[in-house]
DNA sequence: GCCGTTTTCGGCCCGACTGTTTTCAGTCG
């Protein structure tokens, strides 16, 4: 069973988890989440580095003793120090911690004063109204603390980005006819284009006068309001979604935008280069002393610092300061450098529309050239193709090609990997494609070593070009593939072919930190959209956005070439 | 536990809201 880095981070956050509840040293607990979140980020497999003997304590925020666990968890599969906490203390209250309301204080007077261990025990002591009965509980927390669990058996999932996007639109269009709001814009999680967000934070700016609190706690479809200050207040939609707004006033704006946009641990390092200059950074501004130097604008806050613009999607605390103090910053894509799309179904497959439609609405989303890649024959769900089919398709698009005007269409293939990581159409058919998008669609279940070594198998056939939604996740209802993604893309480099960002909603894949890997390895990711109707197009932007977390720029994506400079690049990897 | 143009000790990001308190602790983001 190897070790992943989540296995580590998962490991230090628990140790977090318990050592808050023993009240240790906050900033002893805090070096651990510091971790847990770099692990969780790295590009690199930590027991890869650890295997070529590679010093750790070069990482930020680990130090010798980190250093050691990390060894020792990745060439022993456990960690002892862990284990003599878990000895310590219950590690089940650890899963009480993430009630909502809940935090190390409270979990340890529950603990010692009610013997509560679970969140069973937890339920009962509520409903029996032992809780009340703590020193610094009241009924008003023991409620809370069971509406809280009540609402956690429907726990809701996080959003996939595009899922909470419509919301956000809607909310952000009432918020703006409020009297007295001047800007209302989307930022945290969302504005840095996580694929999925937990919650919204909106953030508006008002005058002192403005209704704005008011008017959103009201909005028709809060379904709960968790709390409400007047520059605060939270509240729970009729979808679950929960929704943040804060209000400042205008000349706030790019302080308060830059701290609510996050992530956390990027705010964290820019307040410590402000305090290393004597510099107070809040969501206010930026202050020497009482007197504020910045904050109207984010670039401000940055200069302040003295840094330049980091864009959101860079903002995870992932080395993106280090390369702004150097001058490195990528330049990242944009959506205006998409000239094409390499992966659309019609309704050959399992798409909703003709070839001519799917051509006219990427024509009509600014695209160049779209690339039809239906099912193959062994997904018979999907009406997949066999090469008679695919035969006939390939000459209906060299006709549509002679009419259509100002897109041109590719000839592809989704093609299933087989088992034995064999794709699922003759040699003979493939080569006469302009292109060969491979894809796993069952027994995702495979050991890693057997998934890994079916698509490196696959890697190695003479037509395969482009690896589709390399993991299989699929969010919140299927994980993904358990396989060595840094080994699939060092070999997609030897090989030459190249790996997909798959825009759909719920697939977004691969993800930002492997996207990252594979600029850092030099393989070409294409953008794209798996579109089956017209509309999927819009999705792109979604695709777009973990590309740009991944911190590629335009050379680093396939589908920014033109025809021209594409028709080699495909034929390279076709020609073995 | 980490870190160092205040380097081996003594710091460590900052503020809003709630509830149970009378001046603040706990939690959250």
């Amino acid at each position: 069973m190897p070790v992943l880095n989540p296995d580590i981070a998962r490991a230090f956050d628990e140790i977090a988890d318990l050592l808050e509840i023993e009240d240790a040293n906050p900033f002893r607990v805090r070096a651990y989440r510091t971790a847990a979140r770099l692990v969780l980020g790295l590009t690199s497999d930590l027991k890869t580095m650890v295997e070529a003997g590679e010093d750790l304590t070069e990482l930020p925020g680990i130090g010798e003793d980190l250093a050691k666990k990390i060894i020792e968890i990745v060439t022993t599969g456990h960690c002892s120090f862990l284990e003599k906490l878990e000895k310590q203390t219950p590690p089940a209250l650890t899963e009480l911690l993430k009630v909502p309301g809940l935090g190390p204080k409270r979990v340890k007077a529950l603990w010692h004063e009610l013997d509560v261990e679970t969140v069973d025990q937890l339920t009962r002591a509520a409903r029996e109204g032992r809780i009340r009965s703590i020193p610094g509980f009241g009924e008003k927390t023991e409620a809370r603390i069971l509406e809280a669990l009540q609402a956690q058996i429907a726990a809701v999932p996080r959003f996939p980005i595009a899922v909470a996007a419509p919301y956000a639109a809607a909310l952000v269009r009432y918020l703006r006819n409020v009297p007295g709001v001047r800007r209302v814009v989307v930022a945290g999680s969302f504005r840095r284009g996580r694929d999925t967000v937990g919650d919204l934070d909106i953030l508006a700016t008002a005058s002192a006068d403005s209704p704005v609190m008011e008017r959103f706690t009201a909005y028709e479809d809060v379904a709960e309001v968790f709390s409400q200050g007047t520059t605060r207040a939270t509240v729970i939609l009729r979808n679950k979604l929960q929704v943040d707004l804060r209000a400042v006033d205008e000349s706030a704006y790019g302080a308060a935008l830059h701290y609510f946009t996050g992530s956390k641990s990027h705010n964290i390092a820019i307040r410590r280069m402000g305090q290393d200059i004597g510099l107070k950074v809040n969501e206010y501004g930026l202050f020497r002393g009482k007197e504020r130097i910045a904050g109207d604008t984010e670039e401000s806050v940055y200069a302040a610092v003295g840094l330049p613009y980091i864009e959101p999607e860079l903002r995870e605390n992932r080395g993106e300061i280090q390369a702004a103090r150097a001058g490195h910053l990528p330049k990242l894509v944009a959506m205006g450098d998409l000239r094409g799309d390499l992966h659309a179904h019609s309704k050959a497959s399992d798409g909703h529309y003709s070839i001519r439609d799917m051509a006219a609405a990427a024509r009509a989303a600014g695209l160049e050239y779209l690339a039809i890649t239906e099912h193959s024959r062994h997904l018979t769900v999907a009406h997949g193709l066999d090469p008679v089919r695919l035969r006939r398709q390939m000459d209906e698009i060299d006709t549509l090609n002679t009419e259509l005007d100002g897109i041109t269409l590719l000839k592809g293939i989704e093609v299933d990997i087989l088992e034995d990581g064999s794709l699922d159409l003759p040699g003979g058919i493939l080569s006469d494609l302009d292109l060969v998008v491979a894809a796993v669609h069952y027994r995702f279940d495979l050991p890693r070593g057997k998934q890994t070594a079916r698509i490196l198998k696959a890697m190695d056939n003479p037509h395969f070009t482009i690896l589709a939604h390399p993991s299989g996740r699929l969010i919140g209802s299927r994980n993904p593939m358990d396989v060595d993604m840094p080994r699939i893309i060092r070999h997609a480099r030897e090989r030459g072919c190249f790996l997909e960002i798959n825009a759909q909603p719920e697939r977004l894949d691969l993800v930002d930190i492997h996207a990252r890997t594979a600029k850092e390895e030099g393989v070409l990711l294409a953008v794209n959209s798996d579109a089956h109707s017209i509309h999927d197009f819009d999705n792109l932007r979604f695709g777009l956005q973990q590309a740009q977390r991944g911190w590629l720029e335009m050379k680093d994506v396939l589908n920014t070439r033109t025809l021209k400079e594409l028709r080699p690049l495909l034929a390279a990897t076709m020609s073995r």
